[in-house]
DNA sequence: TCCTTATGCCAACACAGTTGACCCTACCTG
DNA sequence: CAGGTAGGGTCAACTGTGTTGGCATAAGGA
């Protein structure tokens, strides 16, 4: 049965598929990613993959606990190569756009797989690392603990969610085969100028910008008002300022 | 045979269902959004939402083309209820923020169903009437087409992607029947302070902040330095200055 | 060498989206 | 008011999905 999955540094014993192949959660997160890339974000069913690996599709449960622990873990590796894509140079500022532009081109590098798990939180070791990676450079720069938390809350979930949004319109583009810019060229070009007369006026610039991503001009916004806010913080410091900005309302629902 | 839809404004008779219900396409989307918050972002089943209406599930492709035509519906009936909420006042800046915050409360107002479509775009005209409002907001404001496309986009897609995140966030602890904070309280409190010394440092500020949106700090980011090029785009053309911020870098693949 | 058990395979389950054929009734036309 | 048309509701069936229980087997420790 597969109730219980064995974890991995307590595998010992690999027994090759009939067709020959020796499995292993590493093996599986790849293949499940060369899967997600050929067969779009919806492609990745349990018997496509186990045929991928040249296993039975009820092999996988040895090794997660489902398809969604296993869409989990494919979003820990994203995030994993973004961190080893990054190295610290030690000026916070430029330390923090490197790991942010990493984390958006890691996940746009694998559009389909980024589409299925760049909304969710893992929880998982490598994304905790990124955490705590964010955490250090805010309040090794200098940051108090409140703004630093908030800091990092905001870096992470702007990069994640526009991580999430520019690659499901990438992993459309690519299922449609064809370009971003003519998907956006036909979009507004059809529209009535006369009911729509902004969109008319701008069409060709919308067209030019919309393929690309808003990250990075965001991320520069926000890093921007994070170095004027250290500034502040520092000159506050010697006379014994203690304002802040306010804080911001909780998401409302109903 | 339902390969044809027949577009709304051209249906003429209503056919009670077996259990006397009368279908119609707002039903359809209405019953699918309570569907959606009862039984979580992956219960809407075709079944499901038949037996919700009292019909066969098949009779939902007279109305919509497949499933995925249905969830783009959702999603068009969310940001339409966004922009029946708003309303102008005048002056941009507020104006902008109220939209914002208006989109982003309307999609959490149904964390299952957001999660579910805010990550798409649907090309409906309650959507491209939000882009025409937010362009034709920036345009009469005086900014320059090219500032204005590049905040236009900025400004969209940070609010439909911060709309995917909460929600998705929201969602799960919905359906986890706990609170958002309890969650991230368990998350960082389990982890070793050795391995993690600036998580366990921030822990507590960290479990009190993540439950909240990181977006309206971000948007409010976003308009602040928006209102900083208006003053210095104004000025500019008195002197005949045109230099402009650097081109962000296209979304990179591989 | 033998024993244990991790791990692969098979068959089967419930449930998903979707379609084709059928039929009935609401409405338009005369 | 009668008749014809077709919109739209229903039924049954198809394929494909995630997942599980039972079984077989070979890897590795003793």
């Amino acid at each position: 049965m597969a109730k219980q999955v064995v974890p991995e540094p307590a595998r010992r014993r690999r027994r090759p598929t009939q067709q020959g192949t020796v499995l292993s959660e590493r093996l599986i997160v790849h293949t499940a990613l060369r899967v997600l890339r050929e067969h779009g974000s919806t492609g990745l069913t349990a018997r496509r993959l186990g045929t991928a690996l040249g296993a039975d599709p009820s092999t996988l449960y040895r090794y997660f606990a489902g398809m969604d622990d296993l869409t989990r873990a494919i979003g820990e590796e994203l995030m994993g190569r973004a961190l080893d894509s990054w190295s610290a140079a030690g000026e916070w500022r430029a330390d923090l756009r490197a790991l942010g532009l990493a984390i958006h081109s890691s996940y746009l590098a694998h559009p389909q797989a980024a589409a299925l798990t760049a909304s969710r939180v893992t929880g998982r070791p490598r994304e905790i690392a990124v955490d705590e990676t964010i955490l250090g450079i805010l309040r090794t720069a200098g940051f108090p603990d409140v703004a630093a938390v908030r800091l990092y809350h905001a870096f992470i979930d702007l990069s994640l969610a526009f991580a999430a949004l520019d690659a499901g319109a990438l992993a459309l583009a690519e299922e449609a085969r064809t370009t971003d810019e003519e998907m956006w060229t036909s979009t507004y070009a059809r529209l009535p100028a006369e009911s729509y007369p902004h969109i008319a006026a701008t069409a060709r610039l919308l067209a030019a910008r919309m393929p690309h991503s808003a990250y990075p001009v965001v991320l520069d916004t926000l890093l921007d008002n994070a170095a004027a806010q250290l500034v502040a913080t520092r000159s506050a410091a010697t006379t014994g300022d203690r304002s802040a900005r306010p804080e911001a309302p909780p998401a409302g629902d109903s």
